[in-house]
DNA sequence: ACGACAATCTAGCAACCGCTAGGTAGACTG
DNA sequence: CAGTCTACCTAGCGGTTGCTAGATTGTCGT
């Protein structure tokens, strides 16, 4: 039936390679604008091969975010667990962790959101309502829904940014991780 | 050659609706995701008619967006002639009405923006540089870039989600109205 | 009643989309 | 050294895209 190799497990360096470049592009155009001859001719190889190492352009984009999603649900589980300002901190951390991995591809999720897979659209949003009310828990006075929306948003906002500005994949770690900490009391501060 | 009527003036009660829908279908999938045939039968009628309103689907989106832009740059001219905590609010508050124009198109351009023509592309952006100097000319301390940036991040994310809870236009309008006044008071929170 | 024109239609083109079929060079294994 | 497997290729199918050509309708002023 299928061509898809022996699933996970290790090895793979095509596909790693294709990761990156798919992640990039979806970042850079939005995944709709983005083909998969795109994603092929960048890598100098004839766009069926992708099919070989992933069933469908959706599964693509289901890796691509794999990652990401993952680190997000690490940091819901483990701020379940705390309590306060801490909470808070541990679940900003968690947000640009998972921004961080493979160049933020996730804000692309929260960007391109309309065009995306429904599978991938539902998977992609299925942790914010979680964030948002153990965020809403820590959060103090009224509008609390506003502020831990705009906290979010400015999060997320800030990534990007730093992320066009970036030259190399590399850089933009490094300059993300410099400004971690910033970032997260610019977020609290809305939290208040 | 051409198959547009007399340019701009008046009239054109079609023309409008197709402006109103596209920028509505523009926001919900994003503009690479929304195909004139979508745009076409959303209206009820056949997809070459919109060429007779508009001369492609690029020229679409530069109308669609023609409105907001309009508002953010009668922001800015008037922000310039103000100071301090005065020329901050202006400015937010222009952003607010860009992004209400439309129901919130002006989201896209911010959200999508890797997918749009080129000359769209230059046009969304074109304003930004100058909002970020402006809104960083009132602010104090450090990191006022990633200050600015956030909080113009905050006032989108706020708005997009407003739009995505809201049933109706009428509803959005209203919504975001009511919660102008604390939107700008939490992006004075980051600008401080 | 009739021509003019605005606004819409049906039909279709060329380009591109995601994806499949079928084949093959080269490395590994018995 | 035959057999198998990986990782790629060329060719192309069916469908969708943005857009155009040309015919057709409804609504005017005269």
């Amino acid at each position: 039936m299928g061509t898809t190799p022996g699933s996970d497990g290790g090895g793979g360096a095509m596909r790693e390679r294709i990761l990156a470049t798919a992640a990039r592009l979806f970042v850079e155009r939005g995944y709709a604008a983005t083909s998969v001859r795109d994603i092929a001719a960048e890598l100098g190889i004839a766009n069926p091969s992708l099919y070989y190492h992933f069933s469908s352009k959706a599964d693509l984009l289901a890796h691509v975010l794999a990652e990401p999603l993952a680190r997000v649900q690490d940091a819901v589980e483990e701020a379940e667990q705390l309590t306060g300002q801490q909470r808070t901190r541990r679940l900003i951390r968690g947000l640009l962790e998972a921004l961080e991995v493979h160049s933020g591809v996730a804000v692309t999720a929260a960007r391109d959101i309309g065009a995306l897979p429904e599978p991938q659209r539902d998977l992609a949003q299925a942790a914010r309502p979680h964030i948002v009310e153990l965020l809403a828990d820590g959060t103090t006075g009224e509008n609390r829904e506003l502020k831990v929306t705009m906290a979010i948003a400015a999060v997320e906002g800030a990534v990007l940014t730093l992320l066009q500005d970036s030259s190399t994949p590399d850089d933009f770690v490094a300059r993300l991780r410099a400004d971690a900490d910033t970032i997260t009391d610019l977020a609290l501060r809305l939290l208040a």
